[in-house]
DNA sequence: AGGGCTATGTTGACAGTGTCAAGATAAAAC
DNA sequence: GTTTTATCTTGACACTGTCAACATAGCCCT
């Protein structure tokens, strides 16, 4: 559709398909993504994909790897505003955070889905992205723990695990919407970020 | 099968199909639960269900509220051994949650899922278990307030959301297992419970 | 007791799905 | 210019949820 010419061979059918795919992830959900529509969004038959992808989750890897290595950009960007205070950083982080996964809900629910993660999936590919993600909020825990913002008589890999298992809670329950409605999320992101911050607080 | 005579009306369909439901829930996973195979299990033809449930995910709602109300009622006997302190009590429901979770993943799947709650396919059976469920966070959560445990200049509902929202995080994050695993569930449980009480413990 | 209503079962069918195997085509490598 | 290799194709298979139409049997009512 895009090129007159409808060549034998697509040229770069592997871009197209994430291209196809992300679109068709923000519109119609997660779920409604088949490798079949997708190859036909492509102008492609149905095995072609399979050139390109192991399986279906290999596709969807991909996408998710590109929303960790956006989220991870952003949340560098965030925590390296040099000219504002550790509080408020960390507590636009904690805003952004939901904010991205309420502004992306498919998107966010492929991310941390079970379906790369489950059966060791998990493509290669994802983890480099993935992981380095993690290892970045471990590293602001840290020095959110330094300037004793958060308390540093915990192990920074075990609270930053239960930080983003917070954060990453209250994003699933506002998608899925159990116990808790968008109308609340500025509310329940100050709340979250007074909880970890209690000290400070009553300093 | 197990009845020796198969009389063309199974005589207690909707409970076999939970039954098998649930069976094939914690052995084989909530990804594999069909309908065929479940009707197949209970010695029924394809469409038999339809006449039990309106369709896949009310029968999963079904065996959702199983799951709630026994959730329900676990959290009431842990809350109300008067026997122990709330700092006590408070942080054995924090392990238990996340034991129950880490126990019964694929069930904790089903109840949390996206399936049984996306596009107000919640039925109001699951509603009606689900909700108080609920509720009894909140009230929790108000009772360990009013004994200084959790900050008190917190709107109840929204810390009932957090409190929540952690322990729902942190049991995904285990569950699917990114960024952590079960290795390290103890004091997981140990950091987060500490992190809520924070204040407590430095007086 | 007999007749009809209704709950509950049945088979047939349809439109999907992911994925494998085998063959066709074009581009790149030698 | 020939051969290898990457890419794309059709055909097929075993699944899935769900609808429509029909069969059976238990229950209620006269």
């Amino acid at each position: 559709m895009a090129n007159a010419v409808q060549s034998y061979h697509h040229g770069d059918l592997r871009s197209a398909l994430i291209e196809a795919a992300t679109a068709r992830l923000s519109e119609y959900g997660v779920d409604s993504l088949s490798l079949r529509k997708l190859a036909e969004d492509a102008g492609v038959s149905r095995t072609a994909p399979y050139h390109h992808f192991k399986d279906k989750s290999a596709l969807l890897s991909a996408i998710a790897a590109k929303g960790f290595s956006d989220w991870h950009t952003a949340a560098k960007r965030i925590f390296e505003q040099e000219d504002k205070t550790p509080q408020a950083r960390f507590r636009e982080f904690v805003h952004e955070y939901i904010g991205y996964a309420a502004d992306n809900p498919e998107m966010y629910e492929l991310m941390f889905g079970r379906t790369i993660w489950q059966n060791q999936a998990a493509t290669n590919d994802l983890k480099e992205v993935a992981f380095p993600c993690f290892q970045f909020q471990v590293t602001m825990t840290r020095y959110w723990q330094d300037k004793g913002l958060l308390p540093n008589n915990q192990d920074a890999l075990r609270l930053a695990q239960v930080t983003w298992g917070t954060l990453h809670g209250i994003a699933r329950l506002l998608i899925d919407g159990i116990y808790a409605d968008s109308s609340h999320i500025e509310e329940m992101c100050d709340c979250a970020a007074d909880l970890f911050m209690q000290k400070q607080m009553d300093v």
